[in-house]
DNA sequence: CAGTGGTCTAGACCACGCG
DNA sequence: GCGTGGTCTAGACCACTGT
């Protein structure tokens, strides 16, 4: 009853978490397991999809079948959300970003309550962990509230630690929307994980105590290395109580 | 260059989506539309297979692949994250439950904050939109605060209806961790969701004023039916901003 | 029973990475 | 060039649904 496929998961999964494979080696070739299981090269895939599914196993095309480094999942704080600064410190996080003007145009205009065309600034923001990349953030800002020192030429590593900081002035509301979806095959490639991987998708609007929206961002973190984290307390919850 | 199955499931997309094939629809049969493409079966049915990740497309085995009804998506509050009643009473939603008496064991012990052994409820809570599963929660609950009402004879109905309501004495912190991931086979079978749809997992303590735990739930949510919206306010910005 | 999707085979050929 | 994974074929056989 139980197909192939979850067998050899199985078996290979157990190979993994017990440390019988180790992080960063390399399985043995497709073909080579096909023979070792006595199964076609389609069955064995399907069984490793399984498995980069879970985050386990990373496919490199042309190299090999590779087991994952143990994920260090990286906590994204929810409220003003970046990475927890206490796991950030751990972690050598290098930053790259892509500044683009552009005008608002279709779910932008909603999302940050401004006119079509309206003159907006985005950062395409793509972080690492070491080699691998770790998340992929669209962050759109108002022309007018853009720091004039990402639109000067200096370089974007400068602002990329800046962007990690608090904007001023404080954002008064936070409103974070959380989906859970498979990758766009773009997000996957930039990401480099595989299609199969489930992805974090979150939504972040940050407004200032007049309701002006200051920033709207679109965050994709790879499921398996990434997880949200919100707290609330007593005095939220009376707010919401007489809802 | 393009794959074969992203070119189909591109034009089988546009179908759907420009309404040429209507919610509850059934698609023509797999070696149909293998023929119609000029495709083996195994890329026709891997190019069903984005569209089911896609939540557009449902494949029931014996049956066929229908066109998904279009997704009421249903938002998750989190602080004390039951479903948004707006919603909720916009939408059909039956419950059942089972109750079980457990001992604490493994995770359970550590999210609790319990010693092991310790008596628990576990309440497996499936809740229906219409015919389809909707969501899947398991709830943990010492067992010396289980509401005896849980425990009697009465219908789990009853129980299944106060669940939706704050707890007595209220939490006083709420943590909810959510992540993005597939989902398990139990889990898949239980939603009646294809293991390629993501899932997003919710893990939600809370707390009382004294900070003993009063309730750990894991609850799973398919992705194209759930969003979770936190919303957080200066009060909270001053608190974490020291942090 | 007939018709559907689910799993699997034993290949072929293509695209990528590296020496 | 060689070995790797990526895509695809043209089937076979099994499992589920409804008549």
């Amino acid at each position: 009853m139980t197909s192939r496929r979850l067998i050899i998961a199985d078996d290979l999964r157990r190979q993994i978490t017990t440390g019988r494979l180790g992080p960063g080696d390399r399985l043995p070739s497709e073909s080579a397991l096909a023979d070792r299981y006595k199964v076609s090269t389609a069955t064995l895939r399907s069984a490793l999809a399984v498995l980069q599914g879970e985050g386990l196993v990373e496919k490199i095309h042309g190299k090999g079948n590779f087991v994952r480094r143990p994920l260090r999942k990286i906590t994204y704080v929810g409220g003003w959300g970046t990475l927890d600064p206490r796991t950030a410190a751990d972690v050598d996080l290098r930053v790259t970003v892509r500044t683009t003007a552009l005008p608002a145009r279709g779910h932008l205009t909603a999302l940050l309550k401004v006119d079509d065309g309206s003159p907006l600034t985005e950062f395409l923001r793509l972080s690492y962990e070491g080699e691998s990349p770790h998340s992929l953030a669209r962050v759109y800002v108002p022309r007018d509230l853009t720091p004039t020192t990402a639109l000067s030429n200096r370089s974007s590593r400068t602002w990329a630690e800046a962007s990690f900081s608090v904007p001023d002035p404080p954002p008064a509301e936070v409103h974070e929307t959380v989906s859970a979806r498979l990758p766009t095959p773009d997000e996957a490639s930039t990401l480099r994980i595989n299609t199969a991987l489930a992805v974090l998708a979150i939504t972040r609007v940050a407004a200032d105590n007049t309701g002006r929206v200051i920033e709207a961002a679109l965050l994709v973190f790879p499921g398996d290395r990434v997880d949200a984290v919100f707290s609330t307390h007593h005095v939220i919850e009376e707010r919401q109580a007489h809802r």
